[in-house]
DNA sequence: ACATTAAGTGATT
DNA sequence: AATCACTTAATGT
């Protein structure tokens, strides 16, 4: 059992987690939950980082959020707390493990467990804070920032400066065209806040 | 050497 | 900011 969890839950509570938590293993790019399925259980991470995304009507994909360890998503609670299916994608963006909770058994703990209900609310707090910004950046079409964010995200995940992602990708996470990001990007070089090369990106002052 | 893919850039809407 | 068209540079076979 994760260590963190001991200053977290009660130990009634790691003991539910241990006995109906379902661990479970992923690798980098494995879809963990398609749009339009079914939710029936909660997952709680353990290591890794899984990326949160939305889809359009044309199939285009923008990047919601990232979910880290000791996380669960937000999205997945209000989903099978009601019984409905995924409103999005989500993606292991490293190598990933989880505990897979039922949703029965955590809404039970709901009402038992004061700790359980607390990670609850927090998670859902955070969440609805990180969309509110993401929301603010897409409304006000600040693309700049939204792509200084999105590095630096990228950074913080990989705990490196120097980041392994082509402009391509960048541009289809964001839902944009390639060449604006790639005029971005020479921006921020210009700048002096990076260096860029081949599917490489060097943050110096961002 | 050649093909493929990533990135840079001017012009147009 | 998006799209097109074209160029240049890096990589793979």
């Amino acid at each position: 059992m994760n260590i963190k969890w001991n200053h977290i839950f009660e130990p009634e509570l790691l003991n539910q987690i241990e006995k109906h938590g379902i661990l479970t293993k992923a690798k980098e790019g494995e879809v963990i939950v398609e749009i339009g399925q079914w939710i029936k259980q909660i997952p709680l991470l353990i290591s890794g980082s899984i990326k949160v995304y939305r889809h359009d009507n044309e199939g285009n994909e923008i990047l919601l959020y990232f979910l880290n360890e000791n996380e669960t998503c937000a999205m997945t609670f209000t989903c099978c707390m009601q019984n409905q299916v995924s409103e999005v994608k989500a993606v292991a963006s490293d190598e990933i493990e989880f505990l897979l909770i039922p949703t029965d058994v955590m809404d039970k703990w709901l009402c038992t467990y004061p700790t359980w209900k607390n990670f609850v609310m927090n998670t859902m707090k955070n969440r609805f804070n990180e969309l509110l910004r993401t929301i603010d950046q897409i409304a006000f079409q600040n693309l700049d920032s939204r792509l200084e964010n999105y590095l630096k995200e990228v950074s913080k995940q990989s705990g490196s400066k120097l980041l392994n992602v082509s402009h391509e990708k960048i541009a289809q996470e964001l839902a944009t065209s390639r060449v604006v990001i790639s005029r971005l990007l020479k921006k921020l070089e210009n700048d002096k806040k990076l260096l860029l090369y081949r599917t490489q990106i060097r943050l110096m002052t961002l």
